[in-house]
DNA sequence: GCAAAAATTGACTTTTACGTAAAAGTCGTG
DNA sequence: CACGACTTTTACGTAAAAGTCAATTTTTGC
């Protein structure tokens, strides 16, 4: 496990411009450490940048990856913040069902749309 | 099956505003058809709406969820045309199983956190 | 120790997906 | 027929999430 990577290197692991992961920075989702003004990412900060992606990729916004990075984070001491978080969970759950759900129906439309297609070849193998 | 429904009516069905319905419309989404200048929707329309707020939920973009739509459709006559949306078919089936893949990984990253809030609760719950 | 390559900051621009407001048409009810 | 509830078009506004560009550092490879 490396101790540090540049924002380059992370930039061409996962895709995306520098721009992006200064946005990121500015948005307070991942603290790169600072040699001067130059930024280290530590494997904390790259698993961050994974997680922030994935995020993206279903569709959530900046804000909503934020408050879910924030329920990864180490448990804070007090009873009730534990159980708001513990809440929160819940409702993220919720939320990832219901996308389930809409990407299981999606995939078996697919799935029907290609068979109308293959029939449909099948058709005009048959008739020419 | 209702023959038609008004704009209000799906609004209210789905949790959307009239403008975006409107905007869907613009962007040849759906085709409601009109008596003089109202929109009426047609079941198939209603079914349209479904589908793209579905696909709204899976973070896909309205030009991304125009290529889906396209692809529902009755398949055309030529035998290029078919296999080149079976081609695109499969494209979708793989990005939708990425987003399968991060899904399960956030609910299990949001399991550990909860587990690791819950085993913080319980020591509250022992020393106090 | 110096030039080239890489990184930084800041300002401005762009795209997407609607929101909002204005001004007018439509429809059913009392 | 007037009222309210609903609908239409047109047009400008806006928030989110970067992209782009320019002007400086900073770092590096030799």
């Amino acid at each position: 496990m490396r101790e540090y990577y540049t924002i380059t290197e992370l930039t061409r692991e996962f895709g995306v411009s520098t721009r992006t992961l200064r946005f990121y920075e500015d948005e307070g989702l991942i603290q790169p450490v600072r040699r001067g003004r130059t930024r280290l990412f530590r494997p904390s900060d790259r698993h961050l940048v994974r997680q922030i992606l994935r995020g993206k990729r279903l569709g959530f916004s900046i804000a909503e990856i934020r408050e879910i990075i924030k329920m990864y984070r180490e448990p804070p001491g007090e009873a009730g913040q534990l159980k708001a978080i513990i809440a929160a969970i819940e409702e993220r759950r919720v939320e990832l069902r219901q996308k389930r759900r809409d990407l299981e129906e999606t995939l078996s439309e697919l799935d029907q749309a290609e068979e109308a297609c293959v029939e449909r070849l099948a058709e005009l193998g048959v008739n020419t």
